[in-house]
DNA sequence: TCCCAGTCTGTGAACGTTCCCAGAGACTCG
DNA sequence: CGAGTCTCTGGGAACGTTCACAGACTGGGA
């Protein structure tokens, strides 16, 4: 295999000069009709493919985008939904030619490595996921006036961060109007861990409904785990065990609700109605199979991707981005 | 904000040339101590960050790995697993301060783009997730030569692309001969699609342990998905409404055939035991809470970087790695 | 003393693009 | 018919590195 074509040997094949074939490879204006094509011609007669490198040095644009995984948790939150946000974004962005880098911030160490990978100018924007409150990286990002979008609002930087989130609140209240329909009174809830969105929102959702009857005795705190709903789900029953009903604030907390209760022997949904949120792939394999809320998870990550280009292309200022949840109606209500 | 600083700033305010910095950057020998402190001493004054583009204009190498996520199954396949797979890959990468270019294998444009990419020579290496048999894009990047590993046997080119994975044959045996124990004398299976390396691979070790009780009557595939497992199981039923035990090759399919026992009105174990495989997150929230078969996933995807790695650093050929699975005893079985 | 090997440094030439400017034609309008 | 505008083209310069080479300096052995 001889050397990679380079856009001199193009334009030596097209009987043009590097200009034009660069011309026709970023669609300028001004090319005639006939040199046009004689350079399609080259490049497809010499397997041309363009160097990305060479490109950036001079543009300053790099043609990708990182998307920085954070763990707030200790990596406690598996969460499936990665796969489908990760899917959703790499895609949206191949359609424009830009590619997606990936990141992990876990400790101190790999926040200063993202901060100086988009300070060297190694990213044209930056995809946030499951930030955490009071996370130093994020304010040194958004220092160096990169583009940057956040999945799910960031706490305590929802002005400054734009981002694309499914309506934890108003889903959180028609879980909340969902139990009262059923004929609950004792309504208690475990919500996710207070320094994220979902664990606030959730529960502020769940107070709007309720209004003052949200007293603090029937909220729990959980760490989006299974155990951790377990526990708290323990905890609230040795504090009100004559309540009728649980939001849960994930379906995998739910999940540990539901052991909890049976091992109470507690029936569901007869003696306490449970709910949970999001919709993943336990919700449906329980016993008894989980009332929740679903997000609309592809859409978010393809707004958020929307959100970010729109950015990268110079939009001053972009709002966030609250799309509408859904109740499905399962067995355990 | 000035111009950012490049290896000439850098060269200024030390006091020696740009070859000197260079030496001082690669890592190079004939570098005397005080020329390094004083370089080290200016990158530091000048905030000075290496322009990765520049750097791989000339030295033909990207520093950086791209991760190919096909979709075997129009994506049903929705694991949990990806994210851990993730978060591996890149901290091991990081190490080497190399970064992980995402890119999604769906449709045949998403392939081309995909070979266009590496044949563009920008990325050092492949790592190859989910790959499904007979694909055309896994030919062309062996064809390009290019440093290139999977994350489980890519069926049909086992000898020419490295991988690692769990030994998914002998964690079905471990499966199987637990039933075995348990006093089960009608062991049936449900797979995964048999195109997959997990749907074959788990029933050959099904079929070491039973021999020729492991008749194709007592063999159903499914997809994968919890739909999947409860249809397969429902099949089962009707052809063998006698079984006393089924191991089902995931737990999501899993759950889809404890809802179909329990439709049929079965109890779980006592009258039909079933195992699972993956130890994933349903399997502990299902009811009763899956016996399955736990992989060593992180150290999978561990091992499958090592692979790279050493490919990439010009080790001539690698073989394949295969890790020990475990069996995790709950009550269903 | 001289030579050679080893250590260290500086510099010109690449790497493959895009950008910018100058200039050639063609066309329009007064 | 000349000036001005628009369309199209070519080529020099720049982007920020690494690499190869040449040269300077050191120290040790013949």
């Amino acid at each position: 295999m001889a050397k990679r074509p380079t856009i001199h040997d193009v334009a030596a094949v097209a009987g043009v000069s590097r200009g034009t074939v660069s011309r026709v490879l970023n669609g300028d204006r001004y090319v005639s009709t006939a040199a046009h094509a004689a350079v399609r011609r080259a490049i497809a007669e010499t397997g041309y493919i363009l160097n990305r490198n060479a490109r950036s040095l001079v543009t300053q644009r790099t043609g990708s985008v990182v998307m920085v995984l954070s763990e707030p948790h200790e990596k406690l939150f598996e969460d499936p939904n990665y796969s489908v946000t990760i899917r959703t974004a790499v895609r949206r962005l191949a359609e424009r030619d830009i590619s997606l880098v990936m990141m992990v911030a876990g400790d101190d160490g790999d926040r200063d490595r993202v901060v100086r990978y988009v300070r060297g100018g190694h990213a044209d924007g930056v995809f946030l996921l499951s930030t955490h409150a009071g996370d130093r990286m994020i304010d040194a990002l958004v220092d160096l006036a990169v583009p940057t979008v956040a999945l799910g609002a960031v706490i305590g930087r929802e002005q400054v961060i734009p981002y694309a989130a499914a309506d934890d609140r108003e889903g959180a209240r028609q879980m909340t109007r969902h139990l009262i329909e059923r004929g609950r009174r004792k309504i208690a809830t475990i919500t996710g861990p207070m320094d994220t969105p979902g664990g606030i929102q959730r529960l502020e959702g769940f107070a709007d409904v309720l209004g003052r009857k949200a007293s603090k005795k029937l909220v729990e705190h959980g760490d989006w785990t299974q155990a951790g709903g377990e526990g708290a789900m323990t905890r609230l029953l040795q504090r009100v065990p004559d309540l009728d009903a649980v939001f849960v604030a994930s379906d995998l907390m739910a999940a540990g609700a539901l052991a909890a209760l049976r091992a109470a022997g507690r029936r569901v949904p007869d003696d306490v109605a449970v709910g949970g949120f999001d919709d993943s792939s336990v919700a449906a394999s329980t016993h008894p199979p989980l009332t929740t809320v679903r997000q609309p998870l592809a859409q978010v990550a393809e707004e958020t991707v929307r959100l970010l280009l729109a950015l990268i292309d110079g939009a001053g200022h972009v709002g966030p981005v609250v799309l509408p949840t859904r109740l499905i109606t399962r067995e355990s209500t």
